[in-house]
RNA sequence: GCCGCUAUCGUCUAGGGGACUAGGACGCCGCCCUCUCACGGCGGAAACCCGGGUUCGAAUCCCGGUAGCGGUACCA
């Protein structure tokens, strides 16, 4: 078995063409095939070096390792040339000038559901000739039979007036070339399938077997897209997320699993992926979802690793101690510096919430008393620091959160913190005091 | 217009003629846990697009309609 995946290098990893890398290689690691990739780069205004560097990064950070390329289609045009002459000498294909407006023409003339025929010439750009009769059958993995019928197909036009090949021409030789047995591609390409079923045909060749993928919509139904928030790979990094959340959600975007498990590793996804399982309905790209997806692997990282990862998504290093009492309140990379960067920045200045907690009856009461039993604490670990707050709150009579979220407001200058006494215990006592006692100046003056 | 694909809770899905009073997950609501935010636990609201067939019996099979999506390039 030999699969293979095809981006178009025409801007960063879309998450749709992400899922198409992944499912290809799920099937290829799940039976032990060889995965191929190739380069679609012929389209000489979009496609840069950049691009296809950016590409490759992405499959990279989700994992997706391959045997084979990458290939570059624009490296094979000697080869393409050659099967063009040959189809031409067959008469498979012919050269024709017809423009656009002549195929519109045609078709008013001869029904809209007559496909376009052309005129041989001498020069001009060249057609491949689809027959007049019959059906042409894609016998699609996911979907069953489709039939196309060949009358209302146009000739499509496999080579510009300048001899460089189109996708639908290239795409095919060189899956033939390469030896392709699986195609795995969105259901965007499954109305060129029987253009590209007719250039095997015309060669003599079989054709690999197709699969086509279900496409992945934004929350309004419409393509997935910069308005929907994240829509590449890239984006989704940036955005926190990690690969194997990532990877994982995405499988499960129509993978056709048995839905009683959904928490899956990379080799776990492999094992059970079965491409004829693979779901015909388009599917909505949940954040929220992907979120929780996120928020279980993290967790699942250790905090070795998850510190690792953290120090190089924020660039800052050390935090180790930050990670261990936070791991269990985020859901995403970036959810951690908002919650524990004030134990390293200072506090932050979060006005609305100084207000409402330490400027409220009873809040620089309780912050002076806290003061005054942390000042007291020995040694300062989490049991006794725990042991003088909570002696605090009794001795005043109210609610532990009347004590505590002062304490949170003064030393982080914000509602929002890891535990309470795993805070003041990493802050220090000496840094913990200093601390509220700026708090306590602020809320005295007037 | 033409060609093609698809149709189960808001979202992702399970379901392959009787096991369906349609199951799970995310989200939402309520309760519990609780020092905030999370995590976790318990409970709840929430769906078979419509119309015809076939059948003793249809979410499931067939046909039609409708809707959504894709393609319809000398793009990929």
């Amino acid at each position: 078995m030999r699969v293979r995946f095809a981006p178009s290098p025409t801007g960063a990893l879309h998450i749709g063409s992400a899922r198409t890398a992944l499912y290809n290689w799920l099937l290829a690691r799940g039976q032990g095939g060889t995965l191929v990739l190739r380069i679609e780069d012929t389209d000489r205004e979009r496609s840069t070096p950049e691009t296809v560097e950016q590409i490759l990064d992405a499959l990279t950070w989700l994992n997706l390792d391959w045997d084979e390329g990458p290939f570059f289609q624009s490296e094979r045009a000697e080869r393409h040339a050659e099967v063009l002459s040959r189809l031409l000498g067959s008469g498979h294909a012919y050269h024709c000038t017809a423009t656009a407006d002549d195929v519109r023409d045609y078709k008013l003339q001869h029904g809209q559901d007559r496909g376009f025929r052309g005129q041989v010439a001498e020069h001009g750009a060249i057609r491949l000739r689809v027959p007049d009769e019959g059906l042409s059958v894609v016998d699609d993995v996911i979907r069953g039979e489709t039939r196309f019928p060949n009358a209302s197909m146009d000739d499509p036009v496999i080579a510009r007036a300048d001899g460089s090949p189109l996708y639908n021409f290239a795409v095919a030789v060189d899956d033939l070339d390469a030896g392709i047995t699986h195609v795995v591609r969105g259901e965007d390409h499954l109305s060129n399938t029987p253009k590209q079923l007719l250039v095997f045909e015309a060669l003599g060749e079989p054709a690999p077997l197709y699969a086509h993928l279900p496409l992945l919509h934004g929350p309004d139904g419409r393509k997935l897209s910069k308005r929907h928030g994240a829509a590449s790979v890239q984006e989704l990094r940036d955005a926190g997320y990690i690969p194997e959340a990532v990877d994982n959600y995405i499988a499960l975007l129509g993978a056709g699993f048995a839905s009683d498990e959904e928490h899956f590793s990379l080799s776990e996804l492999a094992e059970r992926f079965r491409l004829d399982r693979v779901s015909k309905n388009p599917a909505v790209f949940d954040e929220r979802k992907l979120r929780h997806v996120n928020g279980r692997h993290l967790r699942e990282l250790g905090i070795d690793e998850l510190t690792r990862r953290l120090e190089q998504f924020t660039g800052r290093t050390g935090l180790r101690p930050a990670v261990e009492i936070s791991a269990e309140k985020i859901q995403t990379l970036a959810d951690f510096w908002p919650l524990v960067g004030f134990i390293y920045d200072g506090p932050a200045d979060d006005q609305a919430a100084f207000e409402k907690t330490i400027c409220r009856d009873g809040g620089v009461e309780s912050l002076e008393q806290a003061r005054a039993a942390l000042a007291n604490a020995e040694p300062f670990d989490v049991d006794t620091v725990e042991a003088a707050l909570r002696g605090v709150v009794e001795q005043r009579g109210v609610k532990p959160g009347q004590v505590f979220q002062p304490v949170r407001v003064a030393i982080a200058g914000q509602t929002m913190s890891p535990g309470i006494f795993e805070t003041v215990v990493l802050l220090g006592k000496e840094e913990t005091l200093s601390r509220i006692d700026l708090a306590l100046s602020r809320a005295r003056q007037p």
